[in-house]
DNA sequence: TTGGAGTGTCAACAAAGCTGACGTATTGTG
DNA sequence: CACAATACGTCAGCTTTGTTGACACTCCAA
């Protein structure tokens, strides 16, 4: 009020924006899942096996105690997961080379094909918003996302972020 | 290759650049409930009275069957939360006034109050990405978030937004 | 008056998270 | 070499939150 350029910039910041924001990514994430969900739901299968899924397509020969950092659950909830997915025929866990405790996971070739799948569904929805939105509000729609994760989780999504080129 | 000006602008519509989109979307939906989560844990509630909480507060006077169109759940899984929250006197079910089967919602002042402390939590996450990032970057933001919603949930956002002036 | 909509509730079940405890390799260290 | 620590797997039991199916009650409208 007392300065009408400051207001206005900062305008994007009131409690009616934040809770626009809130709902926008609950209604969102909704979205983002839906496709995957429909597929699995399918087979015996749930987002705990997609997100398995994807991270071990992402980083073949991860171990598991990594899968566990990346995911933030209990081994005993990735392990019941991951030991499904290995009875399937979907992953494979190789005895590690340099240290024999450890377990590096690959995806079998039925199981980069379900993932393929998987990501196929998630990515034309991805694809379908960023081209209705466009080339800056995607920049704005990823800087807004980086800021918004907790510090650990992104320095992983960064490290993925690197190693993906 | 052939057309370096078309292929500049489309490459934030890369596969590359959709995974990254992908996985922002996962490890930034983890920080927006991490808040929320921590304040739930301590009390019995979890994620899905908070979702009841939010949109009971959002729009007082809901009845149950549009909280479940909202949700997206089962009136069973969504009425065994209910019945924790109005038996701990944090929502009122009042019997409707014009139609008398319907039963209408409200949060009572404990309800408000750990409304309150919930979306404070939240907003004063949103709040610092949304500073981070700026105002053009927040546009972007909930564009792409729009443009990733399913038809029916996205109706029930722009109504929210609607009646949320 | 009767059919159907809105609501609540019972029972049973599943997915996916959790803790705690224990066992087995394997590795690193004193 | 002995022993502690690490990586992994598993058993048992519990919680939250979702699901179906069935049934009863109230109330509105045709």
């Amino acid at each position: 009020m007392s300065d009408p350029i400051r207001s206005e910039n900062l305008l994007y910041l009131t409690d009616e924006q934040l809770r626009q924001g809130i709902e926008a990514m609950y209604f969102a994430y909704r979205g983002f899942t839906a496709d995957p969900d429909r597929i699995l739901e399918s087979m015996a299968y749930g987002r705990a096996h997609h997100r398995a899924i994807h991270f071990i397509n992402r980083a073949p020969g991860t171990t598991v105690t990594n899968l566990l950092d990346i995911l933030g659950v209990t081994k005993q909830s990735l392990n019941r997961v991951l030991r499904t997915l290995i009875e399937d025929g979907l992953v494979e866990s190789r005895v590690g080379t340099s240290d024999r405790r450890e377990r590096n996971l690959f995806l079998t070739e039925e199981g980069t094909a379900l993932e393929h799948r998987l990501s196929d569904a998630q990515r034309a929805r991805m694809r379908t918003a960023f081209r209705e939105a466009g080339p800056e509000d995607v920049a704005g729609f990823r800087r807004v996302l980086e800021a918004m994760m907790e510090g650990e989780m992104k320095r992983q999504y960064l490290s993925l972020r690197e190693s993906g080129k």
